[in-house]
DNA sequence: CAGTGGTCTAGACCACCGC
DNA sequence: CGGTGGTCTAGACCACTGG
């Protein structure tokens, strides 16, 4: 099973009669239904959490053996775009819930049954974006965005301290609302406010010293180790949509590699 | 697709020629023949690096349709324990090439083409194992173990110190030879002079400071901050066989995890 | 109960590999 | 060229979910 997708896939809207509309370029057949199921579903005609049609309709619309339809879902399915439910059907996944920087750390203190983790705005701007930035977010040089200050507390200690990043056209709604009543979560925030799906990440760790500022907010010396977590976000299409840099102790890192 | 694999396997020798040999308890077929071929592969039959025979007479062999030969195989696939290769067959997958410590960390010095890793024994003991060792390892409390202290180096810098704890009957042979002539990666030693397997593993990352002692074998100051790499490998039967503590620089350290 | 995905079959043909 | 895995078909039946 290959699992290259291929480019251009077929039209959305089922194929005129003649002229046969999937002039297979030289992959497979379902490859290109799943690329032509992914453009569907990244244009938004099924939004995260709707149902698609039967495997059966599917098949049928498409011309094609309910065996072949099958190998493109699970393709979908093993690319985390989609979730199948014996029974119920099959659906565009959800979003991540933003809670996902704390799985890196053990703030666990002696038998606590642990509170919600709650988030603090500290600082918001529009400014010009630094070189490294724009590159990632696939900007032009300078381009504005929106940057944040945020510190994420547990049981009212601050535990993390993160600077966030976010390209401007898209993420303009936040920089006008007031952050106080904005969620702990920014994640789903992020769906419901900005249309913006957090589809997948990547998360680079590391270790260095912590600034007298930094390490003060985080009820920390100066110069105390800290653990960082260099985060990029992307949406259902592909794109960058976030870079977020993450502090914490790191006496309290914590985290699980499995290796092959 | 279910991800579970059913226990007590099909007889590995073809079935008598009445009374159905696969009394299939309340799960699938493939489910079945993956938990089968999976047995004969930890006993050894197709030994790692070895082809499995085509997948037409495996199918034949269990009376069994081609595609639902196949699925009992992409099972087998995604566990890791196979590899297939158009054209060519499919082949049960050879051990870790226990570099792979080296991949939590940067020590690329300003444009060095890098040499490989060199691997020193500084301390080797038959001890009773602690009662987490024990634990972990399968092992009454108290049995024998094999622990190793290893140092190893990059262009001659000392960068990684680890300490290894190796189940003793089973590694015996390890215990007599001399560690000087040991090859710089102990896995494919593993392999060949104690017939192990290391196929999997589980690495906890963590964080604290540096040893006086520790510091001074890896070129640093005391105190200095460690990266902590707390391993579990498993065999291909999913056993326990060896446990590592690795440290090294903190600053030094670099992971990337993927999120969903 | 009707609708969904999951399993299984018995074929055909294609694409890759190495000799 | 012969042998391998990869793709695809057109069906049948099973298992789970929800009203």
């Amino acid at each position: 099973m290959p699992e290259v997708m291929e480019i251009s896939p077929p039209a959305p809207a089922p194929a005129p009669p003649d002229a046969a509309p999937q002039p297979l370029p030289g992959q497979s057949r379902y490859g290109w239904l799943a690329a032509g199921l992914r453009a569907r579903i990244t244009q938004g005609e099924w939004p995260p959490g709707a149902a698609l049609p039967a495997e059966a309709a599917l098949a049928k619309e498409h011309g094609v053996a309910l065996g072949t339809l099958r190998q493109a879902l699970a393709l979908l399915v093993d690319q985390g775009l989609l979730e199948r439910r014996h029974g119920r059907g099959t659906f565009v996944r959800g979003g991540l819930d933003g809670a996902s920087m704390l799985r890196f750390f053990r703030f666990r203190h002696a038998g606590d049954l642990q509170a919600a983790p709650r988030s603090a705005i500290r600082a918001r701007a529009v400014v010009p974006a630094s070189a490294a930035a724009a590159e990632a977010l696939g900007l032009p040089a300078g381009a504005p965005v929106l940057t944040l200050e945020r510190l994420r507390s547990l049981d009212g200690r601050p535990v993390l301290l993160e600077r966030i990043t976010l390209p401007l056209p898209l993420f303009a709604p936040l920089a006008e609302s007031d952050p106080a009543g904005w969620d702990d979560l920014l994640y789903p925030m992020f769906q419901r406010v900005c249309g913006v799906t957090v589809h997948r990440a990547e998360d680079q760790l590391g270790f260095a010293l912590l600034s007298a500022a930094d390490a003060a907010l985080l009820g920390l010396p100066a110069g105390h180790p800290g653990a960082q977590v260099q985060r990029r976000a992307f949406d259902l299409a592909g794109r960058c949509v976030e870079l977020r840099h993450t502090q914490g102790d790191a006496l309290a890192f914590a985290y699980t590699a499995q290796v092959r």
